[in-house]
RNA sequence: GGGCGGUUAGCUCAGUUGGUUAGAGCGCUACGUUGACAUCGUAGAGGUCAUUGGUUCGAAUCCAUUACCGCCCACCA
């Protein structure tokens, strides 16, 4: 005997459970050409990373599909790591060390990095616990981390080999420039603010003449850096300026007026100043009007030495002098109050300096051809499909790529510049004679390192040896990448062109950008807006598998999740069910364990077992369907109507009265449903791993060094369903649930014994009951059961109308009125006007001409099952 | 501003190629607790499928329009 707990404790068993499949190296994987394997790459987190909502559905999935795949027999490795995340990592030790007074400059390069490695080894790669804590069935053996050696090693390899092949160039490029951080940053790595500003309209003097432009502008203080003056070409107002030149104040330098259809004839005054070091529009307008481009605010974001007496102020500072002194010079219009969008920096807040800077930058557009194709011809594929769009618009119009960031803490660039003659290096190593040459102060972006994950996390080497790279050749491509959709382009497009450039085959075949996690209110869960619970401590609280259920079944395919705690109830009474139905089968199956062999007889199979096995095929069926299509929520709710609705709403309520009614039978009875059970909770495991695997354990002896997730969920068989059963099974729970609602709407306890008469029109009506009367007996609580073929009127009943039978209760004295006329007119109405629809329909010559057979039959056989219906009810009111 | 989605019961969502009196879970209401489970059971109430128009014998489903919501991209001097 099996001691079964009455309440499942997951806080101990989760531990358990977790200690011993890494222990025992479970989910550590290694080639095996017999097998057909599944690969997984994790996404990796920041180093600087906490477990969040986003990471917990993230990994849940990876890890449905890995445990289930691996169920099916697959060889399945799912590789985990993290990510040195340049930006953030540095920003956190830099704010540590800011603690003590001191600035990463006071210890210097070396130094500094030594410092984020310790911080890496200390406080680091918590997540990766957090993953334990969540039952990811990873292979640790294979973990890694960007910034390790060999990750380290093909950074620089591809770095070389794209410089070698020129699509890596030194360019002067408009960037964003955080003043703060003193680095470039990305395009995503910022955000915009809604500001009150100013707009201030200046007047650039015509050459020779008293006439002047008027220019409307935000930022007066980059006046030094105008070459032009821009007016869009069919702007009659400004006919007599074009093509000639203003007079630039200040400097009184001449700038041609030039025309262009970027200027927006709307706003401001219709022309505008062009500063080509200073606006990413500016510097586009300026290529395509071969301007000159001048730098006039520094990286501190001073003005400097080009703006002549306003070198050194900071640009308020500056701002508020020169509009001063403008309106001296009988330059200055007016100003007005403008909202308009400024661009923030996401780690530092600091306003974004767009401005010239020096930068490498990798040409994207002979990358992106060979990765557009991929997914054109269907080889990798997005779910949900509508990605594909997004990802097309983006790669058909990529830009290049800016790599360099001014920061310690990353690859730093494989360049060497010799101080003497200035040559350029580039190489895996550095030159020989080391002293003469200066390698590039700055480090590569994260994503450098990032987009080659597939390949380098099973030790890709970009050699000729690759080709006996046994790890690499078995896993890669790998099958499935589950990711969020707002690093489509970050991480996902730049991936697939790494693999069609360095493997020549895609990095992986399936996508699935899975679901925001957002409030119960629909707002994206951050820390600044206060709206976010502690995904860890809600695991503490409820248990992991109740959150792992909760998060996946809220989360459908292409929509956000909207979870709040009060959600994991979902996932928590799941749980508990679960528990308590094996708790149940046990029980049971201890009580029957006492019964003597000659007490056995065979086992007669009825309706119940055939449909139990039907429902758990169609299950089967839907959850494959389900998971292939990745509707992760639906394959939940699959099974959980099964577990809940079939199982233990009906199943076990039936075998309860199989078992007390004949006992003899028992022993098969409940082989059978420790059967469905284990099925049941080998279908379950892939998503509430930790609690499956317990029951499994309870459920039979001798486990002990054996886990269900190596058990085989056989593949679903098409014939496994069987409708009429299934149908029957549907009579058999439309008649139950009538007679227990003809109870309570006659006041009748649901204890007392009742009698019933059901009267059908169809003669094989009663041979199909008989089968399943003598359950409708206990389960409703009946004293007779009969079929008649009329009604004795001088009784009183309760009635219920169904189709082709009516259900009759026997109302015995004190009982309340036979029949609720209001309710019954009402449904008289509702189905007359159905049964007018009908007959409509039918007598449509239209109709009958063009819709299929099928259909009008079916529509035929409506109309006589609703008219039969009609007529029976009322009758049952005139009776009453 | 450009692109892409969405709008079905109080809430979150299903609804296959157009042919149901539109479904589920949660919530709500009533009743029910000594034998798996009150983290439960039984039963019930709830929707003119966002608007308007069109295609069709027939529209939640296809097309167009409007409104609102969301996401991505670009960012306006």
């Amino acid at each position: 005997m099996i001691d079964f707990p009455k309440n499942y404790d997951f806080s101990v068993s989760e531990l358990k459970w977790q200690k011993f499949w890494e222990e025992k190296k479970l989910y550590e994987s290694h080639p095996d050409p017999a097998k057909k394997k599944f690969s997984i790459v994790i996404p990796p987190p920041n180093v600087t990373g906490i477990l969040h909502f986003g990471h917990m559905l993230n990994n849940t999935i990876q890890d449905i599909y890995s445990r289930w795949k691996r169920m099916e027999g697959y060889e399945v490795c799912w590789v985990p790591g993290m990510d040195h995340a340049g930006i953030a990592t540095q920003v956190m030790v830099e704010k540590e060390l800011a603690k003590e007074g001191k600035t990463k400059y006071d210890l210097g390069r070396e130094k500094f990095i030594e410092l984020v490695w310790d911080w890496k080894e200390k406080n680091g790669g918590v997540i990766l616990k957090q993953l334990r804590k969540l039952g990811a069935s990873v292979d640790w053996s294979k973990e890694r981390f960007t910034f390790d050696e060999g990750l380290s090693n093909n950074v620089r390899k591809v770095f070389v080999d794209l410089y070698k092949k020129g699509l890596i160039y030194r360019g002067n490029r408009i960037v964003n420039w955080d003043s703060v951080s003193q680095t470039v940053i990305s395009d995503d790595e910022i955000f915009y603010e809604e500001r009150n500003d100013k707009l201030y309209f200046l007047k650039y003097f015509l050459e020779n003449s008293d006439a002047y432009i008027p220019i409307a502008t935000t930022r007066p203080e980059t006046l030094f850096g105008d070459t032009a003056v821009a007016v869009n070409p069919d702007d009659e107002r400004y006919k007599m300026f074009k093509n000639k030149r203003v007079i630039l104040p200040f400097l009184n330098k001449l700038i041609p007026v030039i025309e262009d259809s970027y200027v927006d004839m709307t706003f401001g005054t219709g022309a505008l100043k062009i500063t080509p070091a200073h606006d990413i529009n500016d510097f586009e307008v300026g290529q395509r009007h071969k301007l000159e481009a001048i730098t006039v605010i520094d990286r501190n974001s001073r003005l400097n030495k080009n703006t002549g007496e306003f070198e050194g102020l900071d640009i308020p500072e500056a701002r508020e002098k020169i509009i001063e002194s403008l309106k001296k010079l009988n330059l200055w219009i007016k100003e007005e109050d403008l909202i308009h969008n400024v661009a923030l920096s996401d780690r530092t807040k600091a306003v974004i300096e767009t401005s010239l800077s020096e930068q490498w930058f990798v040409n994207m557009k002979k990358l992106a051809e060979p990765a557009i194709e991929v997914v054109e011809n269907g080889l990798i594929k997005f779910y949900p499909e509508r990605y594909t769009k997004v990802y097309f618009h983006w790669m058909k119009n990529i830009r290049d790529w800016c790599i360099s960031r001014q920061l310690w803490w990353g690859h730093q660039i494989p360049i060497w510049y010799n101080k003497n003659s200035g040559d350029i290096y580039c190489d895996i190593n550095p030159p020989e004679d080391l002293e003469n040459w200066r390698q590039d102060e700055d480090v590569l972006d994260t994503w450098f390192s990032s987009w080659l994950w597939p390949l380098s996390v099973f030790g890709w080497e970009n050699s000729e040896n690759d080709k006996q790279n046994e790890v690499l050749n078995y896993y890669y491509p790998t099958d499935f990448l589950s990711t969020a959709p707002e690093i489509i382009f970050l991480w996902v497009a730049r991936m697939i062109m790494a693999g069609m450039e360095y493997m020549k085959q895609i990095p992986f075949k399936e996508v699935y950008f899975h679901s925001t996690v957002r409030d119960g209110k629909g707002v994206k869960m951050s820390k600044s807006l206060g709206n976010f619970s502690d995904a860890i401590s809600l695991m503490d609280k409820y248990g992991t598998d109740s959150m792992r259920f909760t998060i996946v079944y809220l989360a459908p395919l292409g929509n956000d999740v909207l979870f709040d705690e009060e959600k994991t109830q979902i996932g928590r009474n799941f749980v508990t069910k679960l528990w308590n139905a094996g708790r149940f089968i046990m029980m049971t199956k201890d009580k029957l364990s006492d019964l003597k062999v000659d007490q056995l007889q065979d086992y007669k199979e009825d309706l119940i077992d055939k449909w139990i096995e039907s429902r758990y095929n169609s299950t089967l069926i839907n959850a494959e369907r389900y998971l292939s299509e990745y509707r992760l929520n639906d394959y939940t709710k699959t099974i959980y109507s099964f577990v809940w609705s079939d199982f233990c709403d009906w199943y076990i309520e039936l075998i309860k009265i199989k078992i007390n009614e004949y006992s003899n039978y028992s022993h098969t009875i409940i082989t059978s449903a420790v059967n469905y059970y284990e099925k049941i909770l080998k279908i379950l495991h892939p998503v509430i791993p930790f609690v499956t695997e317990e029951l499994w354990h309870l459920i039979e002896e001798g486990r002990e060094d054996k886990s269900i997730s190596f058990e085989r969920i056989q593949k679903s068989v098409k014939n496994g369903i069987d409708l009429t059963s299934e149908e029957n099974f549907e009579t058999f729970k439309e008649i139950v649930t009538s007679i227990r609602n003809l109870k309570v709407e006659n006041n009748i306890s649901a204890k007392t014994p009742s009698q019933i008469k059901i009267i059908s029109s169809d003669q094989k009506f009663e041979d199909k009951i008989t089968t399943f009367k003598d359950y409708i007996i206990k389960l409703c609580n009946l004293e007779t059961l009969e079929f008649l073929k009329s009604i004795d009127s001088s009784e009183k009943y309760g009635t219920a109308v169904i189709n082709n039978y009516e259900i009759f209760l026997l109302l015995t004295d004190g009982a309340a009125s036979a029949v609720d006329v209001s309710k019954l007119e009402k449904e008289i109405e509702g189905l007359e006007k159905y049964v007018a629809g009908l007959q409509k329909k039918l007598s449509n010559q239209n109709f009958l001409e063009k819709a299929e057979g099928v259909i009008i039959d079916k529509e035929k056989q409506k109309l006589i099952e609703a008219e039969q219906k009609l007529i029976k009810m009322k009758s049952l009111i005139n009776n009453s």
